[in-house]
DNA sequence: CCCGATCATCAAAATCGGTGATGGAGCCCT
DNA sequence: AGGGCTCCATCACCGATTTTGATGATCGGG
């Protein structure tokens, strides 16, 4: 009965909550400022709430504008599958993926392998590095798409996966009975951050044992029991031992993984591809990612 | 980059599928029926592909229609979802439910007890009747909206659920050895005219030993070893023992369960009730109902 | 404190979609 | 077979809606 609602206006809004702003968001959907700004009012009055946070310089989600995002984004993900699928798989051209290493050894080769047979024409220049870096390149514009663990400064980009983060020692080790505590890390590692904050809170002493960007060798100084480690669920290797949380050492916060893409990667092969990883990896599809669903 | 696709053809593309006429879509979605036709033409156009075959009388999809259709009921259900999440949950009204017997006894208290929760304010009528007559009360405008199996006969409905058909017979009861075997079945039920069917190809003599309208009846007869039923996976009842299919009982078509909405119920109190059911009912999100996939 | 950047607003212009009438085609019924 | 009915496609025109480009208000940084 009532018209449903205006992908468009939709698509502009995701696209400035991807980035946090208007005029970047007219940039990638192909758009003025001011069109993109009449569109988020005219959406904002056809839901009868506000959607956007504008203080001074950064803009924000609301809790409104949180609940529409998961859902709007789902919407304009089966857009592309859509018109994926009526593309005549013609699709080509190559894109400069970000990844941090932690993930690439697990996770990648299987999504990108799947990729491949579905996109043929599609090349994807995969190169790894820390979050923090890939974030940098980014705004550098060495990357097109690049997938990065959230932290706790409020970067944006598309959240699509949650992870479990686990305190992990040797298998037998005496790292974990070892006072201070050793721990291993990379060196501006949200997680590492986040394990301090932890240790911190309860008093616990601790000292920094090893610090790398490179994951595999994080993950050996753990396994040799040089010192104890933390990981997402999908990081966990074999010979790892996972020690069950208690008071001596807290739970960690969740992993966020996110997707963040340059100001031209709309559409197209960058749909396809960061749709493809979605689909494969992310596990928030009508859960913590759309909430007010209580209401 | 390009522009994504309008809700709005997808709604009107939505309302053809499910009633098989352009005219009468029109009607449901409140639009002329050049209207309709022009928007059908410029989705077609968009996409490169003819989505409906239009022979004669009959609309019907051709495989990228279907393929459409899948996702484009995926979109309008979370359209409709945000709709409802921003409509200050004030839907009020009073709908017409029709709904097969068999379906009504298991399934749907638990349904429509957690739909009032969330919209106290809607009032469901709820009736029971078998398919067959559900269809024909909502020709004549005794429903808004029924749940019913879809037969044979081509009806125009959304299909959201499949379901496992099993012979059944009573524990330790005779009727499975009988020559011929009594079987039990609703009056026109199409259920019945499978296992007929499949009962005459494999040569089995049989006789319909027991008919009635009422599923309990139905199963009643079963129970009491009058007579062998064949019920859905999710009408099997305690007391009844699912008999192995073999070259004496083979498989049964799947049953296929569809909703239908008379050409007023769009939007509003109808989308909230018809989503929630498929939410809770629904069984093929993705699979089945998404072909083309593979391509 | 001023400059640059950002978002909101406005009126004019262009685009886009809907309307109602018309035409051709198929089906039903006689 | 043929008339009448219904259905879908098409067209020109009209109208609504959106985009544009310019301008103003506000904020933060140098």
């Amino acid at each position: 009965m009532s018209t449903p609602l205006d992908l468009d206006q939709l698509q502009s809004f995701c696209a400035i909550a991807d980035c946090g702003s208007f005029t970047e968001a007219a940039r990638r959907v192909n758009k003025t400022q001011s069109a993109v700004s009449m569109q988020i009012k005219r959406l904002e009055e056809r839901l009868g709430r506000s959607l956007l946070t504008r203080d001074g310089r950064s803009v924000t989600l609301t809790s409104h504008g949180e609940a529409l995002y998961a859902r709007a984004r789902k919407m304009l993900r089966t857009n592309a599958e859509i018109m994926d699928l009526f593309s005549d798989g013609d699709l080509s051209g190559s894109i400069r993926f970000g990844v941090p290493d932690d993930y690439a050894v697990r996770l990648l080769p299987v999504i990108l392998s799947s990729f491949q047979r579905t996109h043929p024409k599609i090349v994807v220049d995969v190169r790894t590095q820390p979050s923090e870096e890939l974030i940098e390149g980014m705004k550098t514009g060495k990357y097109d798409l690049i997938v990065f663990t959230q932290g706790t400064s409020q970067e944006y980009g598309e959240l699509f996966r949650t992870e479990r983060m686990f305190w992990v020692a040797s298998h037998g080790g005496q790292a974990l009975n070892t006072e201070p505590l050793p721990i291993a890390g990379g060196l501006h590692c949200c997680w590492k951050e986040n394990a301090i904050e932890v240790l911190n809170r309860i008093g616990r002493d601790y000292r920094v044992a090893y610090t790398s960007s490179n994951a595999i060798a994080i993950a050996s100084a753990v396994l040799t029991d040089l010192a104890v480690g933390f990981l997402p669920e999908s990081a966990l290797q074999p010979g790892m031992r996972v020690i069950s949380e208690d008071k001596d050492l807290p739970r960690l916060r969740d992993a966020q993984i996110a997707i963040m893409r340059a100001s031209h990667a709309y559409g197209g092969i960058y749909d396809a591809l960061a749709s493809h990883i979605i689909a494969n990896m992310g596990n928030l599809e009508g859960k913590d990612a759309l909430p007010m669903a209580a209401e």
